[in-house]
DNA sequence: CTATACTATGTAAGCGCTTTCAGAAAACGC
DNA sequence: GCGTTTTCTGAAAGCGCTTACATAGTATAG
């Protein structure tokens, strides 16, 4: 820190009026006249002032930050994700506020985001414990949830998109073009509720083509390309029969398709695969994945825009589901 | 906000010492009785405080926070190195405040990152100006660079990659071990310094094989997928002869290899491709990429144990240079 | 047993802002 | 013109903390 920062007092100073002045100038809080203002203003210029965020916050009792609490930062999945945040929260005048809750440990001596740093809280699936978003819930502070629905059923305001119907539109397309009928199912991590969507959607689909669901075809793939590619190394190893591998998330197929191309199966020849998501990735795989389109950018910003809403004390829908588009590549049989 | 929030006072009243007490409990900035910790732990539990981080910050003048500016939070390039920030900066305690610069209007009210919401800087490539950059410097505001030197030969300590001897080996790889003679490079953004220093690197391979430098296989790929595709598609409709590509980086290399495989061009039979970066996807493409690793996350890790010495007031050398690593795979027409 | 040094705690002065409250000046109504 | 509203401005009270500074109690030394 320089010895001395400029503050609100050195502009008030050189401008010849008081800090009260300075301060509506600012922030345009109360009239002041023209003539005024612009002496306020070239003073600022001049003095490369910039107000002090956390001084502003004390005294306002905001913070003009949002906070995102998510598993991870990175994976293909966070990406657009995360993009979708930071434009909504830029396009809002926002800070945002990062917390990864990964391998964090148990013994964190403070709790990392909250009403103590925060005005609102983007909470991504699985991300905090029920617990807190209880206790978050009880004050009053704005919360969003992201692909997950509140537990206890508190009312707090989820945006998601449309897995069931997406899962099971995918499944219909490989059973109804390409007349699949032994399709693999990948689940993602434990308890992950897209996941078991996807899952439900995938039932629906065989139920509607009248074919009996088989175990045996049932995975786990955990969203993890590795844990998806032993999976499948598993089941080739049981000569499991199956004509297709409905992936749960794209990542996977990347091990799936590994696995398979190490064994020498085609794809899509003998063995189709499609994906959910639609990651940047899925249309540079060979061959190109068929998959679900999921606006994750637009879950992102449209989260955003909710609590934004909600800090500025307006109501807003409890639950915001974005549709998914099934997306036709290759990977399915289909040509491109 | 909830009517009254917790205050420390409240701490204080309910464990019978003075505020200044629960404040030495929490920093451990003096010696407590035993005792007395202890009562003042469990109100602190009991009324289930968290300190305001705007008024510590102002009492202090510490954030503890750590601010990152980056041109775009997306990115395959950027995921690693955000992880590494992410690491990093919850590592040594901090919180992570992000600011992308790209598309952001000039007239952005407020500088949105400095010394008066954050304790120190990482800045990455152009996304401040010499300007900014040279006044933070003066007021000896933390800062430090990411795979870019600093302007005006300040002493801001930078840390980044080994581009042209990596580029250089890379590009020996072709030459020596597949013959090639004729290979293309292409250029990242306009002044990007990792794209200049890669460039430098393929000159001298050239050199070192007495190969004569021909122009027309320099074009420009802005280290996107889309415009390296269209330079590519250029060049073979004007039938200039090749037989390797150098993309300077593995985004590009989607491109050339799109553009290429539309062409009926075999790779690697007819024509190598080899990137840089090793971007995560760069062992899924068909066939897989031959590139040089660049360490990204340890660049994001590294830099912000730098930026916390200098914020602690250690002194760190003013440059860090982490080493790359030719990966070979099959894009060069090595066998996997 | 007095001088010296800790140890443990409280008091109070800010940190740099926002925001009431109040008052002066200017504009307006009739 | 005189009362009334409106516009503009300043004084001052915090916001919730950290951190000198001061003080009382308790060891330690000689």
């Amino acid at each position: 820190m320089p010895p001395t920062r400029t503050t609100i007092a050195d502009v008030a100073n050189r401008s010849g009026v008081s800090i009260a002045t300075v301060s509506r100038v600012l922030n345009g809080t109360a009239p002041v006249d023209t003539d005024t203002a612009k002496r306020v203003r070239s003073a600022i210029t001049a003095l490369n002032y910039v107000p002090h965020a956390a001084a502003r916050t004390l005294a306002s009792h905001r913070t003009d930050t949002i906070g995102l609490l998510l598993p991870e930062i990175s994976g293909a999945f966070f990406q657009p994700m995360l993009r979708g945040v930071e434009a909504g929260v830029s396009e809002a005048g926002f800070d945002l506020l990062i917390h990864t809750t990964q391998a964090r440990p148990e013994n964190a001596p403070r709790r990392p985001l909250g009403e103590h740093n925060t005005d609102g809280l983007l909470v991504f699936t699985e991300s905090l414990d029920a617990k807190e978003l209880t206790r978050l819930y009880s004050i009053g502070f704005p919360v969003v949830l992201l692909h997950q629905a509140p537990p206890n059923s508190l009312k707090i305001p989820v945006v998601t998109i449309e897995n069931q119907s997406g899962a099971q539109a995918i499944v219909e397309h490989l059973i109804k073009t390409h007349h699949c009928r032994r399709i693999v199912f990948l689940q993602g991590p434990e308890g992950h509720e897209d996941s078991t969507w996807r899952e439900k959607g995938y039932h629906l689909a065989l139920d509607a083509y009248g074919i009996s669901f088989d175990p045996s075809l049932i995975l786990r793939g955990n969203f993890d390309r590795d844990i998806a590619r032993a999976s499948v190394e598993h089941l080739l190893a049981d000569r499991v029969k199956f004509d297709a591998v409905f992936t749960g998330d794209d990542e996977s197929a990347i091990g799936v398709l590994l696995a398979l191309r190490q064994a020498g199966r085609r794809v899509p020849e003998e063995i189709a695969i499609v994906g959910f998501d639609d990651s940047l990735f899925a249309n540079t795989l060979l061959p190109p994945l068929t998959t679900v389109r999921a606006p994750t950018e637009q879950v992102g910003k449209e989260a955003v825009r909710q609590l934004v809403r909600i800090i500025q004390g307006e109501k807003v829908e409890s639950r915001l589901v974005l549709s998914t588009e099934l997306t036709i590549r290759q990977s399915c049989g289909c040509q491109g």
